[in-house]
DNA sequence: CTTTTAAATTTTGAATGCAAAAAACACAAT
DNA sequence: ATTGTGTTTTTTGCATTCAAAATTTAAAAG
């Protein structure tokens, strides 16, 4: 047998197995947190924890040192892991990274995107393009989230494709009610979407820094004002 | 004894330790990897580096985590880490990153920079001002580098700081002499520090920018000249 | 009742142990 | 010489164990 062949049975092997408890620890870690069950500057009680997912601590550990890296944990040494309570400070420097990130995003998706790719996009939005002033803000949300991410995935970028923390925090950001409406954000997505097709890339990057300049902005006024009323 | 003062003992505590095997053994597989002692594509040997190092498996597995995510190591499950061997489109990925991110640090820096700050980056370059076409390509290179990571720095971004893999970068690329020559980079260094201290963030950005962008132009062909020769 | 001190319990960071997978080796067959 | 097969060795991923540190609880002193 060549070692072509091997290679290939080594490749389906990998698919068909699919029990690296690492990932399925990372993956069920992550969803707690999104989701909620553990909440933000909770103590993760290893375990505990791992007791709950039938493994022990050595994937859970692999799997929280991920999560460090997407802003979802912190590890406060000799102390613990915590499910981490993002300071405003750092909701606003990821935005200030996102700005510029997906603003490049944008201005490569518009050199690499193909048909398929672009009636994807548009998909998104589709169903709130009709009845503009009727809008539901979960359907909504999850498009804007989906359009943010997929809009990394075309630009096809080894770099901006390893930061997941990106799409955390705008999904953190959603819940904290820290974004803007969609009155105010559906046309500046179409635009985005139209750069990119026509592909003008300086003005999609343009266009996308704007966008997310402007919900930064939103979301530090936001914050401000949840803060005074404390 | 009152709580605030237990808290100061720990603070002192954790002072004086410092015997984290992870983070010591972290700083000793990233010096070996840079300074090449392990080679690029090189296969890993746990065993064997956890023993030269005189500790187990463990904390150099979550040594190796970290450097996974700064582009220093790769995992392939079941296979074992290797000593990543950059790919020219991850490099040239690295270095779209570092356009707008600079870019950004740049900008910030401009808003937050302390004239002891301002002093230190012109620190940096003092030495070549004289003897322009006499300069030493080392000297030079550290300092460079240094001005990038300071950069940075004074921007203060929570998020920027997080990303090793910049700089480790930007030192690979200096070692495969994908670079440009200082009498090309120097006037742009100067003109960076200039809009900086004189609190322009447009401008700094925009001249960070410039100055990245024309360095992954250089790079892209630099790379391109080299795999022609193969 | 509050604070201090001491003892007991839990948790962390790291070493060790171990089954299953992968790689290396040896050798037979083409 | 190359390909295939069986065997041995090594390595990986995970579980377990354990000492030192941190936390909690309990008791004693003010």
């Amino acid at each position: 047998m060549q070692k072509t062949q091997f290679f290939f049975i080594y490749k389906i092997m990998a698919f068909i197995e699919h029990v690296d408890l690492t990932k399925r620890v990372y993956e069920e870690l992550k969803k707690m947190i999104l989701e909620g069950e553990l909440k933000p500057g909770e103590k993760i009680l290893q375990e505990k924890i791992a007791k709950q997912l039938g493994i022990s601590r050595t994937p859970l550990l692999k799997a929280l040192q991920m999560l460090e890296y997407e802003l979802l944990v912190e590890c406060i040494p000799r102390r613990g892991m915590y499910v981490k309570k993002l300071t405003t400070r750092e909701i606003i420097d990821v935005f200030y990274a996102r700005e510029v990130l997906e603003g490049l995003a944008a201005r490569l998706s518009a050199q690499k995107i193909s048909d398929d790719q672009i009636a994807q996009l548009r998909g998104l939005f589709e169903p709130f393009l009709q009845n503009t002033n009727n809008i539901s803000f979960e359907a909504y949300e999850k498009a804007d989230r989906r359009f943010h991410i997929m809009i990394l995935k075309i630009s096809d970028s080894t770099v901006l494709n390893r930061l997941e923390m990106i799409g955390n925090v705008l999904l953190i950001a959603y819940q904290a009610s820290l974004v803007r409406p969609p009155s105010e954000t559906l046309s500046e997505h179409i635009a985005i979407i139209d750069a990119i097709s026509t592909r003008n890339g300086d003005l999609a990057e343009r266009l996308c820094r704007d966008h997310i300049s402007k919900s930064r902005a939103k979301l530090a006024k936001e914050i401000e004002i949840q803060q005074s009323k404390e």
